[in-house]
DNA sequence: GACGATATGTCAACAACACTGACTTATTTT
DNA sequence: AAAATAAGTCAGTGTTGTTGACATATCGTC
């Protein structure tokens, strides 16, 4: 009744199933980020530039404590990446008008340009997978994410069709 | 023609639906591993321990070299990793009989406990998004990330109806 | 049986990136 | 005026990856 050989017990293939699930993220994440973690080599930066960077072009005009939110690590950590980012000229402070304590980020031309070419190769690679897979596969794909993730995170991804 | 007002101009739509993407693993990875980055807290131990005892748990009796295929990190760094441990009685090694160069890893009792308890909120996690997010999406999930990593790294995750 | 290749391990130095804790400055809010 | 907030800084620590060099045991082949 345990039916072992031919892998049919429903609870042996759901722990496979689930097994594979973890695996496929591991490796799909650690390839999504290869191109942009050897390119990032060749300026002497991490990813966590890369994702300092990333940020800051998706939201211009951040704060330096939204931009922790964002990021959720210690503004200790983000200060020495973003001090090289500031000093090398990827990004500039704007000092806030309505809060004048706040340093406001937004990207140069320079770093817009370094933000276009770390994150064309895993453009390429999202955008290859989707053409691939369709649209459906696409919406389940979403889905799924969204499952993983944090409850709270998952409004950064609201539907289009909710105002 | 460009439509800006009304978000209608299809390449700002697949923009956007790009950079979801990329957020989306972004958020979902981090959140995916944090109950047992904290759980590995206790013991001492970061992620990559866990990596180790997962991959370990899952080929007994594989040999270092796999491992390292598998991993593609340096045998250095795996030998601290892999030293503590097997020296905290997680693994054991044994000499290879076909060929006695190697030393093929296993999970000891204690290391099969440890697994468990680590990798149980991750599969939570996906067991309760496949749950709410359906089968057909679940294929899509599995679909977009084959796509999304690198081909070699596919053959891991054959389908059953192939032999 | 000698010799080159392979599997594994080890020592040392280094870099990226996260952390905690303590403290400062400027500005806003109460 | 006092408390709270935004941001920055200094110092120390730990994990995890890297490169480079070298050692040992075993296997496979000529």
């Amino acid at each position: 009744m345990t039916d072992l050989k031919t892998g049919a017990n429903p609870l042996f293939l759901r722990e496979e199933e689930l097994r594979q699930a973890i695996e496929m993220l591991y490796f799909a994440y650690r390839d999504f980020t290869s191109e942009a973690d050897a390119m990032l080599e060749k300026y002497g930066f991490g990813r966590a530039h890369h994702r300092v960077i990333y940020f800051v072009g998706r939201h211009p005009m951040i704060s330096v404590s939204d931009l922790l939110d964002i990021l959720k690590i210690t503004k200790q950590s983000l200060s020495r990446v973003l001090g090289q980012l500031v000093r090398d000229g990827f990004i500039v402070q704007h000092r806030g008008t309505a809060d004048r304590r706040q340093r406001l980020l937004e990207l140069t031309a320079k770093g817009v340009e370094i933000e276009r070419q770390l994150t064309e190769a895993q453009r390429q690679r999202i955008a290859n997978a989707y053409r691939e897979a369709g649209g459906d596969a696409v919406q389940g794909f979403r889905a799924v994410l969204l499952g993983i993730m944090d409850a709270p995170e998952r409004g950064r991804f609201a539907r289009r069709d909710q105002p």
